[in-house]
This record gives structure tokens, sequence and C-alpha cells, in this order.
DNA sequence: CTGCCACACTAAAACGTTTCCGAAAAGCCG
DNA sequence: CGGCTTTTCGGAAACGTTTTAGTGTGGCAG
């Protein structure tokens, strides 16, 4: 014998008691509660999933999809790790418990996001790197599964997400080297196909018009989020006729790259180029030049997808309070010696 | 009317052959399954995981938990993302899931993977950071689950382990550092309390020993394996009255700290010092001067890690033959900049 | 004293699936 | 044609839990 019906024998109580006494229900006497408890914790009983929440048609866990093609592998750093303390914290308040669904790089996401919601493994989803148009996001909305999408999106109506901050970044980095006298301000992002891309440019671009400086599709170079991709923005650069004074990147670790490329044309970052990176990680202050880049907290990110996810969740929306559907998520300028110099004077 | 139950009805069957068809059992006609598996595809059925593993007992998904510690965030880099990928591609050919569980910081990582395997979520797993005496593996041989643990431990007899070829690594550091005329060199590695703090430091001393030079407790340097660890490793080395003209870095992150205080100081990496460091990512070789370093596959990893575990899970060990239990993952060294300097003639 | 209610508990149904057992049909052999 | 095996399927039990409905107390108000 096993199981809960054990631990009842044991008691010499029905099952019954056994499971209300241990899920906190009212009709149980405090007194047998306590025994049930004591017992359980001796035994070492733990509620069998499976079928508690064939029962209960409820798992009490939260999917975290993530995708794990080489593109992402290499541009998410540790992004998913930071954020799942945030998350798991929130979480835990509530005995939810965060699985993170690594999507496999050869199989299509949507197909493999059906598989795990019929699977009835989780209960709500978190899904990442949401594309301008995501077949996930009406998926999720026709199942009826609570979600919130880290990343915006335009398809399926109004659900929930959170994104970064990308046009706020990229208007302060503008404004800022403009205000150092920079004219020629080039930009280093993926291509716009991807969701970031194009809303990141454009709000660059938005941010030139607005102090009256022409846009230079020269300037605007599409490369990968990596170090490769840094390597790379600097051979473009050193190419063209009328050089960028400054150079914005989508993504820290560009910078490495770049240095790199710079420093074997003779270029000294901070010097020679102002350069302003976007995500502060540790390693942004120990490069050398320091980068200047606009710093954010992973774990309060966390915290955020968290309460809004938990929201969308019937069964918990009544202590978090249906705010904003959509959050935009700042972001805070971390100066360094990377854009130091002025041109002014 | 809902699940199998429904399709069955829908094509009139009962849900005996129903689910034997699904499961690809012998006793169904395959004019009926191929019915069967025509109507699923059209309702989209998707058997309740819930309802199939309490009757069977197993969960077709495999649990890789992971710790979300700020220090592990800091250090595992994108090391599990890597991973993954040659693990699901294993996995998926059994059509087996695999589930990331992220342990929470403020959570005993013993207790957290005790909930976890009570909720018979998993069939499997494997665990990481395991430490030199680790809890965990005891548990997990008493409930007898089938288990592999990345990276090596004392604890709970033989159990089944795969884990990096750290000796390899600071013998073949030693030897190419001792072959360029070093004799002073520095190493900078966690703590003895972490397994691979030890380890490493172990292997070093050998090799040293082994080429007739003295241990230097002086040169070993115990700091995080992060830019700040390597950026308090450079200060460290600074201060030693007899300095050392080569150091091995345990974490190729740590070059970028180093570097940083080296420049400081005046100090040319690949010059004044040369610095070898342990794992290449794809910035080891943006860096100035690019870093020698050890190469190694992430998926391939992944793979063996797959196929260890597989073998020592009763239902799939036959395509898996029994290998050794133990395995000492090899890595390859990439030649860089940073130690190309020799000190003979 | 009677009716009512709150309390604490038991018994049993239900969740959705797989699998065991048996039975009907069909084929084979003598 | 009778007995045998093989093929194919239906019925029902089983997995471990939660929850509903019901049962028997005892107290209290009328």
């Amino acid at each position: 014998m096993k199981g809960i019906r054990q631990l009842a024998k044991h008691l010499d109580i029905s099952i019954g008691t056994v499971s209300r006494a241990l899920n906190g229900r009212p009709d149980v006497n405090e007194e047998t509660r306590k025994r049930v408890l004591a017992a359980a914790e001796e035994i070492g009983y733990v509620a069998n999933q499976s079928g508690r929440s064939l029962r209960q048609g409820t798992t009490n866990v939260i999917g975290l999809m993530i995708e794990s093609s080489k593109e992402t592998v290499e541009n998410s750093d540790n992004f998913f790790l930071g954020v799942t303390g945030g998350l798991q914290s929130v979480l835990s308040r509530h005995k939810l418990d965060l699985l993170m669904l690594p999507c496999p790089n050869d199989e299509d996401p949507h197909e493999y996001l059906k598989r795990m919601v019929a699977r009835r493994i989780v209960d709500a989803m978190i899904i990442s790197a949401t594309q301008r148009v995501d077949k996930r996001i009406d998926l999720l909305i026709k199942t009826k599964i609570p979600f919130v999408a880290l990343g915006r999106s335009a398809s399926g109506g109004n659900h929930t997400w959170i994104d970064l901050d990308f046009e706020g970044v990229a208007a302060c980095a503008v404004d800022r080297l403009v205000s150092k006298g920079h004219r020629r301000i080039a930009i280093a992002a993926p291509s716009n196909d991807i969701n970031l891309g194009y809303i990141f440019v454009d709000a660059y671009r938005k941010s030139l018009e607005r102090h009256g400086i022409a846009f230079d599709p020269s300037l605007v170079i599409r490369v990968k989020s990596s170090e490769q991709g840094g390597y790379q923005a600097g051979h473009e650069i050193l190419r063209l006729d009328s050089k960028p004074t400054a150079i914005i990147l989508i993504y820290e670790l560009m910078a490495i790259g770049l240095y790199r490329r710079l420093n074997e044309a003779g270029i000294v970052p901070g010097r020679d180029l102002a350069v302003i990176g976007f995500r502060e990680e540790p390693r942004g202050k120990f490069l050398q030049p320091s980068l200047t880049c606009f710093r954010m907290s992973l774990r309060d990110l966390g915290v955020e997808l968290a309460e809004t996810l938990l929201a969308t969740m019937p069964a918990y929306a009544e202590h978090y309070p249906k705010g904003a559907r959509n959050t935009i998520w700042p972001l805070e300028l971390a100066p360094g010696e990377s854009d130091a110099f002025s041109l002014k004077a």
C-alpha cells in the first residue's frame, strides 16, 4: 500500500480526511490536522502530482518556454537564468513551481508549445522571444491558457505582454550623444525580421529627426547580436567614406568584438569613437574602456513577469489587481568611459 | 465528453482499442489504426499526461536540475542552454521531453529536488553542479530514480557521472607554459569548497612538480569565476613581490577583468604576462589579445549526457550499452595571442 | 422535547488513461 | 465439420488524488 492510503491507514483515518487536512480545508479538526501533518512529515509523504492534477485539472506549475537555438543561446546570455530568480520568488509564495521548457531548435516552436500545452503539464505559460506575428499567441488564446509574453507582438488582439523599453533606450542614447556634439551616429542592430531590430532602429531614427539630424541608412549596420556581430560592425564602419563619431550597440557583448576590430585599425574606442551599449552585464564595466550602457535588474523583471502572469490567472488574480496589460520595462543609464569624450569646444 | 472517450465515440470504437492504436500496440488492425490516427490528428487529440502517467507510472520527461543562484548565473554563462541542444537531439528520438528545473536560490537544492522527485513529474534526472559530498545523490539512489550527475562527486558509492577534464586542462596549460620557459605560473580558481577548485589546483600542483617546479601557494589566487574575479586576480598578482610571468584562469570570462586590471597598471597581457583561459566561448578570440583557451562542444557534451542517462534507464538501456559509468570529457587547446610570446632565448 | 445547525468525519465518485482478461470472429488443419 | 490458434476488439479494473454528498454527533434555541 502506498501514498495517501498508507498514510490514512497508519493514522486510522479515512483518506478523505487526510487529504483535506493536508490541503488546509476548514472542515477538519485542528487536532487531527496536526497529527496528519506530523505523520506526513515523518513518512515523507508528498502527494503524487499525476493523481492530484488528474483530479483537480491543475498542476501548480508555470511553464517558461525558451528557445535553445544557436542564435538565441549566443545572444540571451544569462538572461533567463537571471529572470527565473525573480519569477521564483513570487511563484513560490503560492506554492507554484517553475518549469523551463527549452524548445528544441529543430522543432517548430509552435508545434512544441502545442504539445506541451496538450499534455496539461502547466497551468500557465510565459513565452519569450515573441515574433512580430506569432502563432503561439493565437494558440494560447484559443486554448484559454493564461499566459504572458516577454516581448511585444502585434498578433492575437490584446494579450498581455512585457517588453524592454527599446524606444526609451534608443532615445536616451541618441540624446546623450547629440548633447556631446555627435551628429553622425551609427547603430548596430539585427535585421527588421526580428521585432527588436525594427523597433530599435525606428526609435533611433525618430530620435535623430527630433534633433533635426537626417537619417542616413548607411549608418544602420545590420549584424548579429554577438561578439562576432560587433566585430563585423566595426568592419563595416571602417569602410564608410564618411565615418561616424559614435555608435549605439543593441547588445553589450558586441562591444568586445567591436573593440577588437577598432584596435586592429588603430582606433581607440572612447577617444576616437563613442560607444554606447544596451544591457549592462557585470562585464560592461570591466571592458577597456568601460562601456556606457543601460542597466536593468533581471530579477525585478522576473518579479514583474510573475505578478503580471498571476493577475491573468483566475485562481490568483485577487491578490494581483489587473494593472496595465502591457508593460514597458525601463532601463537606467550607467555611464562609463566609452562615450566620455565630447566633440564640443 | 472529452479526451479519448470523445475520440472513441466519434469512431464508434471502444476506448481501449483507441488507446492501443495510438500507442502502437500489435493487437489492433492496421486499418482501424489508420482511422484512429487520422481522427486523432483531425480532432487534435493528445493524451492527457496526468491520466497517462497516473496509470503508467511514467511521464516521458527528463528533468535537468540547474541552480539559479547568483553565483551560478554569473558563471555558467550559457552552459546549460548550449548543452540542452545536444540533450534534446537524443531524447527526442525516444519521444522524451526535457524539462529544466531551476532551483530557487533561497531553497536548499536537496529539498527542492526532493519535492520534484516526490511529485513524480520526471522519469529520470540530470543534476549539475554536484558538490564534493552531495546529499542529492543519496536521495536519488534511495528513490531509485535513474540519474546522471554533471560533475564528479565522492558521495554515494559508484553512481554515474560526467565531468570535464580539469586535470587534463591544467596539465596541458602548465606543460605549454613551461615549454615556453615560464617557471612562475599563477592560477586563479575558486576555493577548495567547490569541487572544481580543489581538482583544478591539485592537478596544477602535480603538473608543476612533474616539471620539477616547486609549488608556491602564494601563486594560487582564490577568486570568483567572473569578470570581477579576474579583476581581483590581476590585483593580487600586482601585489606579489615576486611576480608570475604567466597565469592560468579557470574561466574564460575572468580574462576580461584581468585584462582591465593589467591595463590599468600598464602591463600588457600577451607580452608581459601570458594568460591561458579555460573554456572557449565565441568571445575568447575577440579579446585583445585573443585568449588562448580550451575548446569543447557543449552540444556533444549534451549528447553524451543523454546517452549515458538512457543507458541507466531500464526501458531504454537496450539501445545504449552501458559503457563506463564515469566519463571524463576532454577539451581541446585553442591557441590564441595571450600566451604567444616565449621567455626562451 | 424537538428541530436545527455546526462540526468532524466516512464513503464513494470522479478525473483520463492504459492494460489485463476474456470473447467473438475468422482462419487453418485434419 | 469440429477443434484449434490467431486476430481483433470490448469491458472493466487500476493508477492516486480531491471533492461531493451524506452520516452521526453534540450543542443550542425555541
